[in-house]
DNA sequence: GATGAAAACTTTATAAG
DNA sequence: CTTATAAAGTTTTCATC
């Protein structure tokens, strides 16, 4: 690869690719006005450069038997290192938490979670997140309605 | 396709896709030990029922220059549908915004943001969400770091 | 469900304008 | 960048056990 800016055909690739990453080559290469092997050549550096970092189905939640997703923002007791790495890494390993991330603010972390009812928001928050220990204090919001969810933004 | 539960091998499958979406038929079918035709069929009646709802490629969002992820929280002035509507409408069609969600409790909304830096939190701010009507009160809130980040999840 | 097979298309590599 | 070529692999359909 030339370096590691992109142009703005780079850009069209992207965006054709974060909404449908199974398209072929071919295809590709007509919908950004390219010629099939620059087009290639362009997602193969973009691949290995790390810009596409790789391509997943969309699954529905619902269809899965998990229709709900909770927002839960927690505290922790004491803000050391080791209880911080740890608390991480024991939420990245529960299957239900979709995304988790270390905040500035109010709270340390927000987690997203799908899960089944107030049963199974429950069940989730009794057998796994109060099972890690340093957990000051948290606070659970039930989405109603998703209005919008991308995967990647293009500028 | 037969009805619309999944058995254990369509939850392979999916867990399989959900990881790697590009995947050829071939080499799915060895994952999930079945010959190719049977795992091409489930595939497609997963596809045609909407459990598996596209295929994407996921951004390195750092790469394309929107580093950072914000968490916005936001409750409007009044309810009443309209407003409501129309704030769900304009907010989907910001592409800054990943997601998206209509809450429970103290926020009316929750809105994940891409952005960079403190100035594009400020230009985003300015320029967008607040040109839209309707917003009493808003609370932002800084990703200092990803710890997870799935796109779905296979019970 | 497994196997086999054939046509159309795709990927990947390479060469030349 | 474009066009062209070619081998290897994949998708898709279909028939048979």
């Amino acid at each position: 690869m030339k370096d590691g800016r992109l142009d703005e055909v780079d850009r069209k690739i992207l965006r054709v690719l974060a909404t449908d990453g199974r398209i072929s080559n071919q295809a590709l290469s007509e919908q950004v006005n390219l010629s099939p092997t620059p087009c290639w050549n362009r997602v193969k550096a973009l691949e290995e450069s790390g810009v596409i970092m790789n391509y997943v189905a969309i699954l529905d939640q619902q269809a899965l038997g998990l229709p709900d997703t909770v927002i839960i923002e927690v505290t922790l007791e004491r803000h050391d290192d080791e209880i911080f790495r740890r608390f991480g890494e024991a939420l990245a390993e529960l299957p239900e938490v979709i995304e988790a991330y270390l905040l500035t603010g109010e709270y340390d972390y927000l987690i997203k979670v799908a899960i089944s009812g107030t049963a199974g928001y429950e069940k989730f928050l009794r057998e796994k997140l109060y099972k890690i220990p340093g957990i000051r204090h948290s606070r659970s919001t039930f989405a109603l309605r998703c209005l919008k969810r991308t995967h990647s933004v293009v500028p």
